[in-house]
RNA sequence: GCCGAUGUAGCUCAAAGGUAGAGCAAUCGCCUUGUAAGUGAUAGGUUAUGGGUUCGAUUCCCAUCAUCGGCUCCA
């Protein structure tokens, strides 16, 4: 397999390149880029690895190997390796698998794990490995990876030369490292369940062969089992994409292009509330806003790298009177060129340009995800550019507020990876240091939780992303906060210090929502659809039981109006229990019912979308009830 | 882009080599309702698009597009 060739020289403004640490570091060591460094935490790894729920798994992949391969006698396997949640193997099968080959499989799994045969495991010399695999090109191929003491038969990289292992269960062999349950016995059969195919790279790499990669699932007992299907069930409720249909949040239409995201009116208040906040905080805090255009010619994308490293992403451009024009696949040249416009002070500085972008970049045609993963989106994009002596400050600043940020919008656990220097890196050495210096005092002062990737860094300019974990305990990467060595240099960017001479400013690039459709996918699944109040698009709804009620609710309705809740009257003939039930399907926070008697009263009757009943109040006091929550951005 | 699956009414799904049906939603009535579905009627579809096979295709075949599950890539 080829080492990618990536070059490391200046390569384009970093920010949102697509030099990702992994292909760094396949580079660098000149590994293979699979598997190497996923950010998984290192202790909850090691602990993983040392359970038994991971031997269980493994041990499963292996049962279900065999199972496979009494099927399909001439079958190729690859790896079989346990990950969160399961188990997967990859195969090269003579003919695609199909929802009924898994069930069979599973079944033969059962049998086999009843024959309580031992795993036996044996150290074997690189000669003997190939002479029991002579049939299995992948196992020679992984075995030739350990003689040369490179990877490991997961593709992992190994320090020393490893013994070479194999592990034999009922009729099956496996090239691997272990370890396993003691027998296939202690697998409860009722507590695995093969999930689906899915197509796979051999070693990950796209130029290899394709595999079909069964997952599967295994715990300790049916229990667990049944719980992890009741969570992949919540998750389903909670998926955006459907919650997105069902709440008219948003579509995208064939129409439009794949990628293309339509906002509809639910979503679009959505969007105007959470950006009229973050508008707010902006100009609370000293940024300055800035609008740009959605094209810019060849030669503004060819200073800033963009067309040497960047056009795979891009689209083709747009000719206008001889001149070539792309479409922004990121903001930052145009920041740049308004900062270039006049000459700056170390008096002016610092400077914070915000600006929500909206760029489009190329995907390719099977990567497109709902709102998660499209073609067009808009950056919470903002450049920071000040002098060394403000750069610590400066980042202390921005984490704050990105922290504040994040918390409002209910995020409240939140971690931070401080990624440093790689070997090849544009920039100063001085520069550096002083950088991850100040990102790192930065995330104690915060007293945030964080972990160093080591060289993990992007070549211009070290970083610190924030995850954040939603209700459901799943981490999602949004923010991050990244210097940027490179592009003050290709572009010459310059303030005038007190000696009156030309330097060169530092320059931060962040994004705290990244991209706005993904945080607004983030936020539905997050809320499970029930935004807090402040993001309801429809606050509260009034529900008349009679037609002799709907004056009265249209009086309440346009009195709560006046104080900017937004609110509905539910006019239509259908009893109040149908309204009730509509209402909560819209997730709608406050259901208001009036009849007689809150008529007689200047009052409703509330109902939380819970099912909590707070009673008869006079309107007054629910007006004070939801600004309250309004205020305090509550949850509910 | 790659592997596999899918594409039928606004939504969720049936059916079938002889031009398709249900529930919900919608529309129009009746009912005037007290905390998650009152009731009747009506309307709604070139079965994703383009080719091919066939006396006949929406059904079978091919291509394209899109979606879904993954891989690769990524905000």
């Amino acid at each position: 397999m080829e080492p990618r060739e990536i070059t490391l020289a200046p390569v384009g403004e970093g920010f949102l390149f697509n030099l990702n640490r992994k292909k760094v570091a396949g580079f660098t060591d000149n590994l293979n880029a699979l598997l190497i460094l996923r950010r998984i935490k290192m202790s909850e790894k090691e602990n993983y690895e040392e359970s038994k729920l991971f031997r269980l798994r493994h041990s499963a992949a292996h049962v279900m190997a065999q199972a496979v391969l009494e099927k399909f006698p001439e079958g190729k396997v690859a790896i079989g390796p346990p990950i969160e949640d399961g188990f997967y193997y990859d195969f090269d099968l003579p003919r695609p698998l199909t929802p009924e080959d898994l069930d069979e499989i599973e079944v033969r799994m059962r049998e086999i794990i009843k024959n309580n045969s031992e795993f036996v495991r044996e150290e074997v010399s690189a000669e003997e490995a190939r002479e029991i695999f002579e049939d299995q090109p992948y196992k020679l191929e992984l075995i030739e990876g350990l003689e040369a003491g490179e990877v490991d038969e997961h593709g992992d990289p190994v320090d020393e030369k490893p013994v070479i292992t194999i592990y034999k269960s009922d009729e099956f062999v496996d090239l691997c490292r272990g370890p396993h349950l003691e027998n296939t016995g202690k697998i409860h059969p009722k507590a695995v369940k093969l999930m689906n195919v899915a197509g796979a790279y051999w070693r990950g790499d796209e130029h290899n062969p394709m595999l079909q990669r069964i997952y599967g699932t295994a715990w300790l007992s049916p229990k667990d089992l049944k719980q992890y299907l009741w969570r992949l069930e919540e998750a389903k409720k909670r998926d955006h994409r459907k919650l997105g249909r069902e709440l008219d949040l948003y579509s995208v239409s064939d129409e439009v292009g794949s990628g293309l995201v339509l906002w509809h009116p639910n979503g679009a208040m959505i969007r105007f509330l959470a950006e009229r906040f973050w508008e707010d905080e902006h100009l609370n805090h000293g940024y300055d806003f800035v609008y740009t255009p959605h094209i810019g010619k060849a030669q503004l994308w060819k200073t800033s790298g963009h067309l040497d490293f960047y056009a795979e992403n891009m689209y083709a451009p747009i000719e206008i009177e001889d001149q070539q024009y792309y479409l922004k696949p990121m903001n930052c040249p145009f920041h740049i060129e308004i900062y270039k416009s006049d000459i700056r002070s170390y008096r002016d500085l610092p400077m914070r340009y915000a600006e929500k972008g909206t760029v489009y970049r190329y995907e390719r045609s099977g990567v497109m995800h709902g709102l998660m993963r499209v073609r067009g989106f808009t950056q919470d994009d903002a450049h920071h550019f000040c002098t060394p002596r403000q750069m610590p400050e400066e980042i202390d600043f921005v984490l704050d507020f990105s922290l504040n940020i994040l918390r409002s919008f209910g995020f409240n656990e939140i971690e931070a990876y401080l990624s440093t220097r790689p070997e090849k890196a544009v920039g100063e050495p001085e520069r550096w240091r002083d950088a991850e210096a100040a990102l790192e005092a930065s995330l104690k002062r915060a007293e945030l939780p964080y972990e160093v990737d080591e060289g993990g860094g992007a070549f211009y300019g070290p970083k610190i992303d924030l995850k954040i974990k939603d209700a459901l305990g799943r981490e999602w990467q949004l923010s991050t906060i990244q210097f940027d060595f490179n592009n003050p240099e290709r572009f010459d960017m310059t303030y005038i210090e007190e000696d009156g001479q030309p330097y060169r400013p530092y320059m931060v690039h962040r994004a705290l929502m990244g991209s706005v459709e993904r945080f607004f996918g983030i936020l539905i699944e997050h809320y499970g659809g029930a935004f807090p109040v402040w993001l309801s698009p429809v606050q509260a709804v009034i529900i008349p039981i009679a037609d002799r009620h709907v004056e009265y609710a249209e009086n309440v309705a346009a009195e709560l109006r006046s104080a900017d809740i937004r609110i509905e009257v539910d006019d239509r003939s259908d009893r109040m229990n149908a309204k009730i039930r509509d209402a909560e399907k819209q997730k709608i926070p406050f259901m208001l019912v009036v009849g007689d008697r809150e008529m007689a009263e200047n009052a409703v009757d509330i109902r939380r979308r819970s099912g909590e009943r707070l009673g008869a109040m006079a309107v007054d006091m629910f007006k004070d009830l939801v600004l309250q929550e309004v205020a305090d951005k509550a949850a509910g």
